[in-house]
DNA sequence: AATGAATGAGCTTTCATTCAT
DNA sequence: TATGAATGAAAGCTCATTCAT
């Protein structure tokens, strides 16, 4: 069916190790998803990738890395693209930049429900291991300082006396957090469009002059 | 007289075995905060309560059932205490009544480490298990209803006419929640306090005739 | 049959911890002798013990361990026993002490065929395992001194100016050591009594007026 | 003109193809003196002669060949050399020739750390393996013939009446032996050259007009 | 009611072997 | 001939559960 498989199942193919390793880091993020962390076993993992029973340790040497490895994949990707936009120079103005976070935090790809699934399995553990904790930490020093920085930028611009950027910065992280918490735990209840209206409402009371609560 | 209750000294061994399941689902916790769910064995349980290896099964029958009781005695206090502050019509007025949702969410007893590890633990695993899911749900009709039933008497009362009650309430399970979170996975960075005033702020910039940034 | 089964097989009954040790460490040196050091496995051994399979790292922690304790429940045997007939002074003279060496080291416990293959199942992995090196070093300085100190005391009582007890000794040990080896693998080829002649032969040649080739 | 010369250049593939086995069978003797034979993997071995994985099967068939050829290259080697010490008529006499077999066996060649290893590691299992323990009988009735024989020419040459040729050969076999195994496991303790110096005394002993124990 | 030795299913991991390239 | 990614049987170990005491 797809460009992994041939007709016969069974024969068997080398293929470069990257694509295997993100073939084994995609199953194991659906097992987590569905089974839980704890339901996670490497014989369901390389059943759900089409593939033997030895290959996770061939690539990954033992379950924790692959689940590391897995971990990583989800948080790089996010890291990356949130910090490209507190970065980017190129938005024509700061309310531009914030709408483009907030579309981007609540874009189909950031919520998809396999990493969602993934974050909140091993920040569960992550009180307890600190090689999650430290990679669990997205608001880690750079990412709430650069926006602190962008916060701090808009209250300037638009005379928010009253309003300080650490803590709506701080707030803004723990509500995404909270809302896709939320938004996984009960999609229903909580539908990815009505989450986004919850954070566009939280920036609007923050910066009225520049973000407005209907979209 | 009920069995709880009686002259012969022997009628007391009902109470024990309450108390027994306490010391159990006391212990769990501990295990969890410390261990992470993966973590939990009933060696590692019953080690902590100072008891024997079979006695959890002897009280809960299965890992299963422990885990599950550890998860309901943490929620079910949280959920009725949370309840009778929503329900209770003895605030002099509807700003008191919302300051006293504000100061028991971030109470030290229920921000408490090893009540957070639990309940985190499990909402880790709750999207592929239906039954923690269930348990898990604070934002369960009831309590979201009371919520925004609420706030939405504060509404009519302050006159704020651009705001929703409901996403209003919405947002405000979800910022607990993502306080909560990332106050227990770096307590440092996001001490109680500071989660308290954030959740203030988030309850101020709605209902600022009532509530004020600063305590 | 034995004290340790019951007419019903299955019957699960609780014993002392020594004796399920010696139980497991007993069905270990069958396997060895049986199947070799490489052919030993957990099901195998705990099989020949007629238990389940956890039971033997219940009590060893792991297989690593329960070997050691295997090899040490060897060699601590013929340690002691060695030792005793080393530093006894019960004997009427030195002759008869050399002469109950001699007995002790080809007799039918020491020379037993399970402990024989226990003995050089480890000597083979002993080169690159320093743990089992240790061990299996019978010619530790203790035995090796009080050997050679046996001998001097003999050569001074008889007078055999030109016999170094060092070099006599450190032959009686290698000696005993082949004698052994080539019984336990090919028994018809040299039989026990055979390898006894052999070592007595090598210590009536050198203390001719203490010890004589014939018995 | 045989298979193995030519001029065309081709024709030295049937060359490569033995080296190529030397090769692994260095590298396995290797790896079981670093590691024992419980420790030897095909990638080990192919790692240590600096090959690739899949090679050993290509020109060995299996890991047990493998294993077993090793064995055979370390004792073919031993057996043929002994062998012609033993039936070599070129000796002036017969004390020369004991002499060359004692040189022999404690020559560096033969005493080399990896034959050693190889050598008693495949003991260790001889026991259980038939295989093996053809292999490792270095005293088949032939070498133990041979030297009988040699014996007992000494013995009737010398006239020594009370002495056992068929006694002092298993002797002398089984003392080389533990000799040997005692040099393995302490170098330190017994250095090659005590050893022979034991070896020595043991011939001079049964042999005093033949062999002095000075050397 | 309480104990903890015993059980065995289920897991991760290793590694000889295969085979497409 | 040679490679090394892929396979899967077999191994050690863990641990929820049972049950004789």
């Amino acid at each position: 069916m797809t460009k992994n498989s041939n007709s016969d199942g069974k024969t068997r193919r080398a293929l470069p190790k990257e694509v295997r390793k993100e073939q084994l880091i995609r199953a194991t993020m659906k097992c987590i998803a569905r089974s839980g962390l704890s339901g996670v076993t490497m014989a369901r993992v390389t059943t759900e990738a089409g593939l033997s029973l030895g290959i996770a340790n061939l690539h990954f040497e033992s379950k924790e890395k692959l689940l590391l490895a897995t971990l990583q994949y989800v948080t790089a990707e996010y890291n990356r693209d949130q910090k490209s936009i507190l970065e980017s120079r190129d938005y024509p103005n700061l309310a531009a930049q914030i709408e483009a976070l907030l579309q981007f935090d609540f874009s189909a790809a950031v919520t998809e429900k396999n990493k969602m699934a993934v974050w909140f399995a091993f920040l569960g553990e992550a009180k307890s291991r600190p090689t999650y904790q430290r990679i669990c930490s997205r608001q880690d020093s750079t990412s709430e300082a650069l926006m602190t920085g962008l916060f701090q930028a808009v209250i300037e611009e638009g005379a928010y006396p009253d309003t300080n950027a650490e803590l709506t910065a701080a707030g803004y992280i723990a509500l995404v957090d909270g809302l896709w918490l939320n938004t996984l735990v009960a999609p229903r209840r909580l539908p990815r469009k009505k989450a986004r209206r919850v954070a566009r409402q939280y920036l609007a009371s923050a910066f009225p002059q520049h973000i407005s609560p209907e979209f």
